[in-house]
DNA sequence: TATAAAATTTACCAAACAGTCAATATTTTA
DNA sequence: TAAAATATTGACTGTTTGGTAAATTTTATA
């Protein structure tokens, strides 16, 4: 077991080098997924010896996972902000501005869940059907009581929140493709273009139609 | 050098062999990236032994590299079919359901693109750059064409392309999230719910507003 | 400042893995 | 059907990698 992990209380030191490790741990992770990455690119990037990594946690799977849990909250925090009470149209774009922000501040993180997801959830399923489920759930009805009030179009509930995730993370998962598309590096100015576009593309969608 | 990459004939085995590692090749890759997939998971797959996995192929990267080549005509033909004779928006929607189909029919293979993308696509990078860019180049100047001839609502034509790659592949690439959160599993059911949702999707953003 | 606790390192080990090679078996063809 | 070409395999090699153990250094504390 890791030294961290004893009841006994945290050094400074411990709480440091954790987070040094955590953070060259997860460039590393969303670099090159799991099985890509290995103990020793971590501990280059944090300045540390392997050994020095072990001995804070207690394996790669270990790390892998503490970034996971520690991951998990903020990615779902835009998602439980959405609330019944606001405008639809309003509450949804500023959903989706709210992912885009996060796609362009935190790709890295971006990245590391869809490896995860891409090769099968194996450390995440129980979080998907359960808490991201029931999360889901809960919008969904919130999206269904709006249509059912007539205050936007009618649309599957589910598939609008699959789009939103789909069209923001994109931004940040394929990021590569997506310089290589437009032709111009190492800059942000599309994410302008993206925030315009995304917000007119669920306007659309949404806004009851005047009768 | 592989045996199959002399200049001499193909033999009736060399064909069938090498159909059968790739298939294989095509299912341990997508399933764990580059890095995760080992040529013994190969072997295994395909009922052959590893060094007669060899004997076809050079290494692990030539298998992964034919494995990509392979795919990349049949990812870029939808995209190359549409035509600025046509309605717009049933183009563009004839686009979707294509991609949307490939990502029903093909999960594989968009994973296997999905996972060279997310790691940087380093296998790739020239060909996005070039193949890629010029086909997407050439079919923003068509949309753009579109919108100045008032045929549909203005829109940047990128990122329209981005947000159909985006939707219709994660479909196949975030799956296990879809079917968690969906809750059902080992079915397609929902493909036909996305269907009519990004149709819709799509025929909002682009239809031009009656004035 | 002496001692105990915590942190770090050097030198390892064992398993997994990509790839080789020589021997053997199978298929083709003359 | 015999010789030649092709295909397959078992046993192997060198390397990478996750992880360990024991010794040493650094830091905290009494």
């Amino acid at each position: 077991m890791a030294r961290s992990d004893t009841t006994k209380k945290v050094t400074r030191i411990q709480r440091e080098k954790i987070n040094v490790i955590l953070e060259a741990a997860l460039e590393v992770f969303s670099n090159h997924g799991f099985r890509g990455a290995t103990i020793d690119m971590i501990a280059k990037n944090a300045n540390l010896s392997k050994p020095n990594i072990l001995y804070y946690f207690d394996s790669k799977d270990d790390i892998h996972s503490a970034l996971l849990s520690k991951l998990l909250e903020k990615w779902l925090e835009p998602l439980k902000v959405i609330s019944p009470t606001g405008d639809p149209v309003e509450e949804i774009c500023s959903y989706v501005e709210n992912k885009l922000d996060m796609a362009r501040m935190f790709p890295r993180e971006s990245r590391l869940f869809a490896n995860e997801i891409l090769q099968g959830a194996p450390r995440m399923l129980k979080i998907l059907s359960g808490p991201l489920k029931e999360l889901a759930d809960q919008k969904a009805e919130i999206i269904n009581s709006w249509v059912k009030a007539g205050k936007i179009e009618p649309i599957n509930p589910y598939h609008l929140i699959f789009s939103i995730w789909a069209t923001t993370q994109h931004y940040a998962d394929f990021d590569v493709q997506i310089h290589a598309v437009l032709g111009h590096k190492h800059n942000d100015s599309h994410f302008n273009d993206a925030r315009t576009y995304l917000r007119l593309l669920f306007t659309r969608l949404l806004e009851p139609k005047v009768k």
